[in-house]
DNA sequence: CTGTTAGCGCTTTCAA
DNA sequence: TTGAAAGCGCTAACAG
C-alpha cells in the first residue's frame, strides 16, 4: 500500500500536524524535527495525494479568463471553449469566470487585469496586447502571487508563467513553404494579407512568411502587405481590388482573420485559374472553402487545446506541481482537404 | 456553496446511506424513496465530487497496457510515454502496468489479453492486430466489465470503447496530396513503401494514398508497393534498388517504419535531383532528415497524446463519466522543416 | 515548537 | 428497506 501521512508520522515519531507542516513548508518546526520527517518521507517514498489534500483544504481553484470582445469566428470558438471548461469546472472544484474587454484597447485590458487582481483569484489567463502598460499590469498580478498565463498572443518580457499559443513565426514559415511549393513553377506574384500589423501574432506570421520566401523562393515577387482589420467586408474589398490589379496573381497568404471576405472574393473571382491560397484558423467558412477547393490549406491553432492547456498550467502553478511539457505545446495544425477533422 | 450529499439527504429527509445507494444505483431502496432522493438531486443541482468519492472508495484505477515488443523508434517512444504516465500515475491513484508481446503474433496477443483479464483490471489498452481471434479476446474482456481501448492500430467490429489513434486513410490521402502537389509538373513515377500489407494501418494509408493519386494526379505513374518489414536494412536495400531501377523516380511515400534505411539510401543516392519524400512518424532520424532537406514532410501521430488519451478514456469509462470528445481525437500532425517542435 | 481533534464529500460496514 | 457511524488521506484550528 502507498504510504500516507500517518505512516510517515509514525516512522518519524511525530504527529500528523508536524508532518503536514513539513510537507507544506510551513514555519514553526525545529530543524532537527524537520529532518526526521524528511528522512521518513524519503525512506518510505511518500507522495502526497493531491486530491485528498484539495478536499481537506476545501480548495476551489478560481481562475479568470479575459478575452477580447472580438467578433470573429476564432474568438467565438475560444469563448465557447472557455464556457465549456467553466461548466466542466463545476464538477472539479474549479470556478472559472470569463470577462470580455474591448478588442485592441490597451487601457481597457489593463483595467480588466487590475480588476481581476482585486478578487484575488488563483490565476488569470488573457489574450495579450504587446504593450508596456499591459506588461506592467500582468507583472502586478504576479507580484500578488497570482499565476498568469497568456493566451493566443504573448506578452514579451513579462513574468507570465506560460504562453498557451502557437509559435507564429514558425506558422508563417510553414505557410511560406506550403505556398511556395504548391505554386511550383507557376509565375505571378504573391499577396500577403493581415488583420493589422499592430498585433504581434500577425506581424510574426508575416515575418516568418517573408523570410522563407526570401530564403527558398527568392524569385517570387511579394506584393505589399494589405491590412483588412480582421473584417470580412474590408478584406473582401481589398482582395477583389488586388485580383483586378494583378490578373496574374499566383498566391495569397492570409495571416489574419476576416477570411469570409477573402473567400467571397475568390468565388466571385471568376475567370482564370484561382491563386493558391493559404489561410489561418479552421472555421465554418474556411472549412467549407477547403472542402470546395477554393483554398489550399488552413493553418490552425486548436482553441480547445489552448484553453485546456492554460487551465492545466494555472492549476499546476497553484498546486506547485509539474506539467507534462509536451502536452502544453500548442501545435500548428495543418489542414488540407484530406485531413479535415 | 455547491450542494453535497448531506444537503440532498436533508432535503429528501433520508440518510446519507440512502442517498449513496441512489447515487450509485444500488438496490434496496423503495421506489418512493428513490424518487424523493432523485427529486432532491434535481432540485439542488447536485453534482458528485469524483475526487472525494474515489478517496472514500480507496479506489486505485488499475490499467494494463499491452504493446508489441517491436524495436522501431515509434514503439520505443510509445513505451516511454506509457512508462512516464505510469510514474505520474503513482501520484494520482492509478496503477499502470505495461506488458510486452512479440510483434505481429496473434496467439501471443490473445494470450496476453486473456492474461490481463485474469487480474481484473479496470481497463486494458493494446495495439491491435486486426484478427478474429484478437477481436474475440477483446470482447471477452468487455464481457467481464473491463474497459478496452485500442491504441495506434484498431480492431474492427470489436466492442472496444475507443480507438486512440489516427485515421490512417486520411493520413494516406494527406500524404498523397502533399506529394502530388510538391511534385507539381516534375515527371517520373512514385514509389509507395510499407512495412507490411498485413497490418491494418499501413494498408489503410496506402489505400488513402492510392485513391488521392487516382483522383487528383491521375497522370502520375505509381510503382508497385514495396514491403520493408519496418526494418531499416531491408528498407534501405529496397530503396537503393528502386533508385537504380528508376533513375527518374520522382517521389517516395513511406507508409511504414524503418525510415532510417530509406534515409541512408537517399543520402547515398548521389547524382541527380533526389525524389520528393513523405514519411510517417517523427523520430530522431526523420527529424534530422527533414532539417537537412533530405525529405520533404513527416506525418506523425503523437504517441504521448495517444497514451494520455487512452488513459483519460479508460478512467472516464471506469467512472462512467464523460470525456471531451475533441480532446480525444488524435491529429494527423504534418511536419515540414519549418514547424518542427 | 508540537500534538489533538474535527472535519472536507463521499462510501461502507453493521445494525436496526 | 433504512440509518448511524467510522473512515479514505490530508489540512486546520486550537491547545499545550
Amino acid at each position: 500500500m502507498k504510504p500516507t501521512v500517518h505512516d510517515i508520522a509514525a516512522h518519524a515519531g511525530v504527529s500528523l500536524a508536524t508532518v503536514d507542516r513539513v510537507l507544506n513548508g510551513r514555519a514553526g518546526v525545529r530543524p532537527a524535527t524537520r529532518e526526521k520527517v524528511e528522512a521518513a518521507i524519503e525512506a518510505l517514498g511518500f507522495v502526497r495525494d493531491v486530491a485528498a489534500a484539495n478536499l481537506a483544504k476545501g480548495r476551489v481553484y478560481s481562475f479568470v479568463f479575459i478575452l477580447p470582445a472580438n467578433d470573429n469566428s476564432f474568438m467565438q470558438a475560444l469563448r465557447a471553449e472557455v464556457q465549456a471548461a467553466a461548466e466542466r469546472g463545476r464538477r472539479e472544484r474549479m470556478s472559472l469566470v470569463m470577462r470580455d474587454v474591448p478588442a485592441f484597447d490597451i487601457a481597457a485590458l489593463v483595467a480588466a487585469l487590475d480588476d481581476a487582481g482585486r478578487d484575488r483569484p488563483d490565476g488569470v489567463a488573457f489574450v495579450a496586447i504587446d504593450a508596456p502598460e499591459v506588461r506592467a499590469a500582468a507583472d502586478r498580478l504576479v507580484e500578488q502571487g497570482i499565476a498568469v498565463v497568456t493566451l493566443v498572443s504573448d506578452l514579451s518580457g513579462s513574468r507570465r508563467v506560460h504562453f498557451a499559443g502557437i509559435d507564429n513565426i514558425a506558422a508563417g514559415r510553414t505557410a511560406g513553404t506550403l505556398l511556395g511549393r504548391f505554386l511550383g513553377g507557376r509565375p505571378g506574384p504573391v499577396l500577403p494579407l493581415a488583420g493589422s500589423l499592430m498585433v504581434r501574432d500577425h506581424r510574426e506570421r508575416l515575418e516568418g512568411f517573408g523570410s522563407v520566401m526570401a530564403e527558398r523562393f527568392a524569385a517570387r515577387a511579394i506584393l505589399p502587405v494589405l491590412e483588412g482589420r480582421d473584417d470580412p467586408v474590408e478584406t473582401g474589398r481589398l482582395v477583389q481590388e488586388a485580383l483586378l490589379a494583378h490578373p496574374d496573381l499566383a498566391g495569397i497568404y492570409s495571416a489574419g482573420a476576416g477570411n469570409r471576405g477573402l473567400i467571397r472574393a475568390l468565388q466571385a473571382g471568376g475567370s482564370g485559374v484561382r491563386p493558391v491560397v493559404i489561410v489561418h484558423e479552421l472555421t465554418g467558412a474556411t472549412r467549407d472553402a477547403l472542402a470546395q477547393d477554393l483554398i489550399d490549406g488552413v493553418l490552425n491553432q486548436d482553441a480547445g487545446h489552448e484553453v485546456r492547456s492554460a487551465i492545466r498550467v494555472l492549476k499546476a502553478e497553484t498546486d506547485r506541481s509539474a506539467v507534462v511539457a509536451a502536452q502544453e505545446r500548442i501545435r500548428i495544425d495543418i489542414f488540407l482537404k484530406d485531413n479535415l477533422p
